[in-house]
DNA sequence: GCGACAG
DNA sequence: ATCTTGTCGC
């Protein structure tokens, strides 16, 4: 029989569905912070930026890319943005080989460790910029257990976080495609953002078009320590482009970053496991 | 059994 | 995730 299927079998650990069990036992989902968020676009919201509490202002973002050459080396990168002027302010890397494939459903077992060492860099050095929100390339609680890549990074380094997706995780029979009839259909012509409910009624997060004509939309997910609706605003406030700022650059300078150190000759840091 | 499956 | 050129437009 030929069965010489080149996909080299991997069994999930049962380790890493106890320990999603086990941290999302830690998620705060409301609003922790102690900063406010400035209103969108001429929306004025009452309580923003009045008394005497600071605002929102560096907002991190961090992404992943891969070496063509090689698929297990990867530039992990780590940025902060000014929200005001949506400039960065910050950008370090990590150049890593990783010894964990993706799965899906456990991104954050092969990506987190980069970036959580990133963190750790800059906490350590007590910097300035350390960002006050994080926007993570990966769905939050919009998971098959509700327990994404920013969830799980940020009950990790306890930092408020929202997920962001570019395709669909199909979960409790939400599909991309009919996601985007919604956004299409007459109703919601005026709405750029939906709601992500599935067959069950349970809410998982939202789905927006960033940009004009752009068909298709992000979508957003809790993460940790910040309500869906907070999430929505912060990320609006972060679109330049189709993708929010902050990812954006993290991927774009992760890429240019994996370009210029690929060359041989560089050593490669192996990430320690946890 | 078959398809779906963030990055 | 990555493989990939030109093209249309400000």
């Amino acid at each position: 029989m030929m069965s010489a299927c080149g996909a080299p079998p991997f069994e999930v650990p049962s380790k890493w569905i106890q320990e999603q069990e086990s941290l999302k036992r830690r998620l705060v989902l409301e609003d922790d912070f102690t900063w406010t968020i400035s209103s969108p676009e001429g929306l004025s919201s009452p309580s923003s930026g009045l008394c005497g509490g600071h605002k929102l202002r560096y907002v991190g973002g961090v992404d992943l890319s891969f070496s063509k050459d090689d698929p297990s080396v990867a530039c992990g990168a780590l940025v902060v943005v000014d929200l005001e002027s949506l400039a960065v302010v910050h950008a370090d890397f990590s150049l890593v080989q990783l010894h964990i494939p993706y799965v899906p459903g456990f991104l954050a077992f092969r990506e987190a460790p980069v970036f959580l060492e990133l963190l750790e860099k800059m906490k350590q050095d007590s910097h300035p910029f350390y960002p006050q929100l994080l926007m993570v390339d990966g769905n939050g609680l919009l998971h098959p257990r509700g327990f994404g890549l920013a969830c799980h990074l940020g009950v990790l380094s306890n930092l408020p976080t929202v997920g962001i997706g570019k395709n669909l995780h199909h979960v409790d029979g939400l599909t991309q495609s009919g996601v985007r009839q919604l956004l299409q259909a007459q109703e919601n012509c005026t709405k750029d953002v939906i709601t992500l409910i599935g067959n069950s009624g349970r809410i998982w997060g939202a789905a927006m078009r960033s940009t004009e004509g752009s068909l298709k939309p992000l979508f957003i997910s809790t993460g940790h320590r910040i309500l869906l609706n907070s999430a929505i605003k912060v990320v609006k406030m972060c679109c330049k482009y189709h993708v929010p700022e902050p990812i954006r650059q993290a991927d774009i300078r992760s890429r240019a970053y994996l370009r210029k150190h690929s060359g041989m000759g560089n050593p490669i840091r192996t990430m320690h496991l946890l």
